[in-house]
Order: C-alpha cells, then structure tokens, then sequence
DNA sequence: TGCGTATCTATGCAATACCGCATATTATAA
DNA sequence: TTATAATATGCGGTATTGCATAGATACGCA
C-alpha cells in the first residue's frame, strides 16, 4: 500500500492540501498566483509543488518564464476520491475562500 | 486547515491505513485479531491505534480483557467521504484481502 | 552577450515519527 | 493474593520531514 500511503502524505502539509484544493477548483495556475493565493514565499511553493509533482499528483507545463500546475487526470479509483474530497469536502473552507480571492486580483501578470 | 491536515497525516503510514480500511470492513474487531491480521506485532498495532484514537478516527470499547475498536462515526464531510474511500477504493487491494483471511481463522477467541 | 524576472535546488538545522524492546497497566481467574 | 492474558506506554536509536537562507537555472528582451 506504499504507493496508496504516499498520496495521503503528500497531503498531510497544510500548504500542499491547500494548493491541491486550488487547483481542483481554479484549474491550471501559475507558481506566482499560487504564491500570492497562499501568501507563502514562491521557494516555499514551488518546493511543495514539487513533492506533489514526483508523486504523480500533479502536472507541470512551462510557458515562457512561468510555470504552470494542474491536477494531474486521476490514475485510479483513490485519486480520483480524492479529488472528488477536494471539491466537495474542502472547497467552503475559509482559508480556501480568501486565497481564491486573492488570486482573484493577483500581482502576477498572467 | 489543520483538522483536516491531521486526518490525512493518520492515514499516511501503511499501519494505520490498512487498520482504517480493515476496520472499515470488517466493523469492530479487538487488537489482537488485527494484529493477526496485520501480521503485526501487537504493541505496534496497539500504537498506531492510540494514535488514530487520538485522532478521533476510531472508537474503544473494553469488554473483559479485550479492546475493540471501531470506525468513529464521520463527524463531517470529509471524514465521511475518507471512509467512502477505504470501502470504494482500498479494499480490493491484496494486502487487504489477505489480512481478512487471516482474520477469519484467527487463533484470538473472540 | 548581458540583465532582470520567475522558478528551482542545495545545504544545514531543528523537529517529528516510526520501530523494537522492555516494562507497566488492566482485568480475569485460580 | 498471585498468576496469566490482553493491551498500553516509556525509552533510545534511526530516519524522515519541514523550514530558511542563499545560490543556481531558465527564459525573454535589449
């Protein structure tokens, strides 16, 4: 059950549940806005999207300087539970509402 | 986001997760006959299920010298929806399948 | 080629988690 | 009370994890 353990650990960080929730609802986004919608430092971040990244979690696309993350399309039955979690059980938290909010008028340019 | 932080961090070591899904299962069963299932021995099943007590996944009963545990009832959303994955998505798994067999001729009596 | 912005990585440190063993606790029964 | 079975817990050792500072890389543009 290694690899069923490993997505439950990659989501025992607070910053990384609430990047993975971002992205279920926003979709693909770039490391900056994220950075701004978790007001975390971008190293943080990107440190974070990378763990999630090695675990197959999500998918990661440069464009030009920036770099954007997406959920990676579910691999079997738990994933896509989880993602189902993130919409239905997660989404209302008030820590999510602001960080939306915050990308809503993000700095970043794209 | 730290409640929420804190259950998936129950259920990021294997231990714990095949306790979760097993009790998920097979409903109330005492320590020893999951330590039998496991393959375990009984001090570390006894741990990790302290911790998910502790953590309000599980519920204790003492009857005699034995101590059940249980699957805490969900006390919200995403505590319903973990345990929708541990019957949907775990228990097909063949690790799992085999701990219910060894449950099933366990030497425990009860 | 050289500069600035965005992103990623290397390193060191502190905190935490798991494990196995030994011991303690709780309840039953002789 | 003593013995025994089932379960829980304290302890030391090792491994993993998170954070922050700082430096490295990648790209776009002049």
């Amino acid at each position: 059950m290694d690899e069923e353990t490993a997505l439950f650990k990659v989501l025992s960080d607070a910053t990384r549940l609430r990047l993975a929730v971002i992205l279920a609802i926003q979709g693909e986004t770039c490391v900056c806005n994220l950075a701004e919608a978790l007001d975390e430092p971008d190293f943080k971040v990107s440190r974070h999207l990378g763990i999630m990244r090695s675990a197959g979690m999500v998918e990661a696309r440069r464009e030009g300087t920036w770099m954007y993350y997406k959920l990676a399309t579910a691999r079997h039955r738990l994933e896509e539970c989880l993602q189902d979690c993130f919409r239905d059980c997660l989404a209302d938290q008030e820590i999510i509402k602001m960080a939306l909010k915050r990308i809503a008028r993000a700095t970043c340019a794209k």
